[in-house]
DNA sequence: CATCGCATGTAATAGGTTACATGATTAT
DNA sequence: ATAATCATGTAACCTATTACATGCGATG
C-alpha cells in the first residue's frame, strides 16, 4: 500500500492537512505518480496519526487540522522508499495490452501498434513542453527541482515507448 | 478494470480452464503485465460468463471447465484495446517514489537514484539476454513473435530509467 | 496406497470508488 | 445575500488479497 507513504512523503516536504493533500493529488502528483479521492485520504491520515507516524501540528478555521511527520513518520518513509521495489503484484496496462496483441488480427495489431505510437508522440511532445516551460522558469544554480526531474522521466518513458513501437512496426513489415 | 479484458484476451488467444488462466498469470504475464490470484479469475469468469461475453467450451475431468470467448467477447477485447487509454487513476509506484526524493536530504535522494540506476541496469542485462535467447531460436521470416516485442518493451524501459537516473545524478552535481 | 498436481471454491479482511451530505468562511 | 470554495465526513458498493478448504486423478 503506497497511499499512506504518498502522504508521509508530502507530509515530509510540508506540514499541510487532508485538504490541501486533495489538491494536490488533483495535481500533477495525482496524474502522473499516484491518485487518491478524500474519502481516503482523511481515513489513512488518522490512521497514521493513530500510528504516531504523523500528528496535528495545528488547527485552523473550518475544522482544518494541519497534520506533519513525526521522527516516526520521517524514518518509515526512508526506509520504505530505501527498500528496493518489492513491486508487488503486476499491474500494467500498457503492458498488458501488448501482450494481448497477439490475440488479434496482424492487421489490427499492426494499427494498435501505429496508434501507441501516435500516443506516446503526443505525451511525450505535451512533456516537452512542459519542462521548456520548467527551464525557462529556473534560477540557475538552485538545488534540485524534483517536478523537473519528474517530468524529465515521463518524457523519456513517452519516447522509449513510441521508438519501441515503430521498432514493432518495421519489424513485422 | 483491467481483469475481464486480460482474460478475454487469453480466451481469444485460445480456450482456456481458469487453472489454465491462473497458470498464465504465474508466468510471464503475471510478472510484467497483469496479476491475478485464482481467487479473483474464477469469480470474472463467471461474470463474463454470465454477461455472455464468454461461454463454456467443454467440462472435463475434476470439475475441469474450459471456456471460450464468444464473438460479443471478442468484440468487446476488440473495442478495449482500440479504446484510447483512459488509463484511470494514476497508479505508479515508481513515478510516485520520484516525486517523493523532494522530501529527501540531498545525500540521501543522490543514493537513491544511484539505486534506481543500478536497478535498472541489472533488469535491462536480465532482459537482453531473454531476448538474445529468443533471437536465437527464432527462425527467419516467421511472423510476430509477441513475446519477443513485449521483451524489447521491458528492456527498451527499463535502459531509459537507467540512463534517466544517471541524467539525474549529473544534473545534481 | 501415498503423494503430487489438477481444479475449484468459501470467508475474512483490506483497499478503493462513487454518491451523498454538511457546515464554515471568503469573495462578489 | 449569494455563490464559490474550504474542509471534512458517512454509507454503499466494488475490487483485491490472504488464508483456509476440498475433492479428483495420475504417477510411482
Amino acid at each position: 500500500m503506497s497511499l499512506r507513504h504518498a502522504l508521509l512523503g508530502m507530509l515530509a516536504y510540508e506540514p499541510s492537512s487532508g485538504y490541501d493533500l486533495k489538491k494536490r493529488f488533483d495535481g500533477d502528483l495525482g496524474e502522473y505518480a499516484w491518485h487518491a479521492p478524500h474519502t481516503r485520504i482523511y481515513p489513512e491520515l488518522a490512521k497514521l496519526a493513530d500510528e504516531g507516524l504523523i500528528e496535528v501540528a495545528g488547527e485552523g478555521a473550518r475544522g482544518r487540522r494541519t497534520y506533519a511527520v513525526t521522527d516516526a513518520g520521517r524514518a518509515e518513509l526512508r526506509r520504505w522508499l530505501f527498500t528496493p521495489q518489492d513491486e508487488g503484484p503486476a499491474r500494467n496496462v500498457q503492458v498488458l495490452r501488448l501482450f494481448l496483441l497477439s490475440a488479434l488480427e496482424p492487421d489490427d495489431a499492426r494499427q494498435l501498434l501505429r496508434m501507441h505510437a501516435d500516443d506516446s508522440d503526443r505525451e511525450a511532445h505535451k512533456l516537452s513542453e512542459i519542462v521548456a516551460a520548467l527551464d525557462a522558469d529556473a534560477t540557475p544554480g538552485e538545488p534540485p527541482q524534483f517536478g523537473r526531474v519528474a517530468a524529465e522521466f515521463g518524457l523519456r518513458m513517452h519516447r522509449a515507448r513510441r521508438d519501441w513501437a515503430r521498432w514493432a512496426l518495421d519489424r513485422m513489415g
